[in-house]
DNA sequence: CGCGTTTAATTGTCTGACATTTTAGACAGC
DNA sequence: GCTGTCTAAAATGTCAGACAATTAAACGCG
């Protein structure tokens, strides 16, 4: 790790990385303690501003905590699946902003990706989950609510569903398929009829999760799927002749 | 973006905190140039150390790019799909490794998706695509091949059939379940029957595929998943009894 | 022994300086 | 007018030194 040319390029980002390669092969445990900004800028032989700049990159990735006071330092960080969650959303959102992915590309991923966990949100459902589920169809259903809760709730009601299949690497790797698409959903206006479309395709998703019918949850999806995406062409029809 | 309360904590943090919302909610366009970091300095009354550690932040989430000149400064970032591929794949492989994922758990939600992604692929897949499997089966079953080739050269093969979907997102969302397995799969010793059976499914997936019959590619994925789950158990075992 | 107090270590911030890189503009020569 | 060269300015990158703030351990005293 204390190898470091004598590439007078971006000091900074060269020792964040050695750190970083030094954290990710294991090298360093949850935890451990690196040496303090001035021995680092001993031993890298440059000043502790640029130190500093390399370890600010490793906290904005999480990879590190920093404590101050006598016994404090940088600390290697162990990564919640909070963390990566909200990482992997704002990543996910920002590559669909920017790139100006399409609706229909977009959506087909979710739910492509939400049908994967049908199966096994269907096997093992706590009624914890089949509760959150009803809980957001009623609130779907409230009159007055707006666009954009309607579609909290609906991030809700499908978050409940990955979470029903028990596990944490699903969860993980579909909220950025959820979550990004959040924007684009905004897009949409739902008026009455479409929420009483979703609401009652939402029930069905319930119905056979409650039911541990694996093969209604899956239709009901894909006829969710079908009609999200003809939701999403007159929005963005909408939106082109506006 | 040029609020900052008088809270006298982590002002780095603060400030990169403040210029990543702008960023984020689409107050400032990609390739737009932030103001230079002495002009930072002023607006939020710290040092211009503080602002470049907060810069530094920023550039480790690829959300800026820093040019050096007259005419350069901190820039606003094009999130490009290469950078958020190996990003989602560097933070899946650290949460699996840091909290100690067992291997069942992983491998479940890595196949789970990648039999949503089938149907597509056998829909989509390009000749290319077909030729990748192909190259890479005949790769698996070289004499004298390392299990860390082998295992490259699965994730080649699965990579394939994802891609063949054709739906990037997709392929980005995916990429974190398949490559963050590498480190488990790299755990199991990979016997001649082994591989055998492995390059067996893998030939049934590639024929499915090509005949673009999309039950079949997911009867096979199906067993694929089983056999993996039972290597993986083994392996676990073994390492156990180490 | 228990409880303040001091002290040392460490991160956080500030200031000012210099190095390096890059562009725009001035200027000279034809 | 055109072209090539040179210079100055602007911006980031790095450095050195100082001080503030925070924290835990060591110390001293009753």
């Amino acid at each position: 790790m204390k190898i470091d040319p004598k590439n007078k390029a971006d000091l900074s980002a060269q020792i964040a990385k050695a750190i970083r390669d030094a954290i990710i092969s294991g090298d360093m445990n949850v935890d451990e303690r690196l040496p303090s900004e001035s021995e680092l800028a001993d031993q890298f032989d440059v000043s502790r501003s640029t130190v500093r700049e390399a370890l600010k990159r490793l906290a904005a990735q999480n990879l590190i905590r920093t404590q101050r006071g006598a016994t404090g330092g940088a600390f290697v960080r162990r990564l919640s699946y909070d963390e990566a969650y909200a990482q992997h959303i704002t990543t996910s959102t920002l590559l669909l902003s920017m790139n100006a992915v399409d609706f229909e590309t977009a959506c087909e991923a979710r739910f492509a990706l939400e049908r994967a966990c049908a199966p096994l949100s269907a096997k093992r459902r706590t009624p914890d989950h089949l509760a959150t589920m009803r809980a957001e169809i009623h609130r779907q259903a409230q009159p007055g609510l707006s666009d954009e809760r309607f579609c909290d709730s609906d991030v809700a009601f499908h978050r409940a569903l990955v979470d029903g299949a028990g596990n944490p690497v699903l969860s993980y790797q579909l909220a950025g398929a959820v979550e990004a698409m959040q924007p684009l959903m905004n897009m949409i206006t739902f008026t009455q009829r479409n929420r009483d479309v979703i609401i009652g395709l939402h029930t069905r998703i319930a119905d056979a999760l409650e039911m541990q019918n694996s093969a209604d949850a899956d239709e009901a999806l894909a006829e969710l799927t079908a009609y999200t995406l003809t939701l999403g062409e007159e929005a963005m029809e909408a939106r082109a002749r506006r």
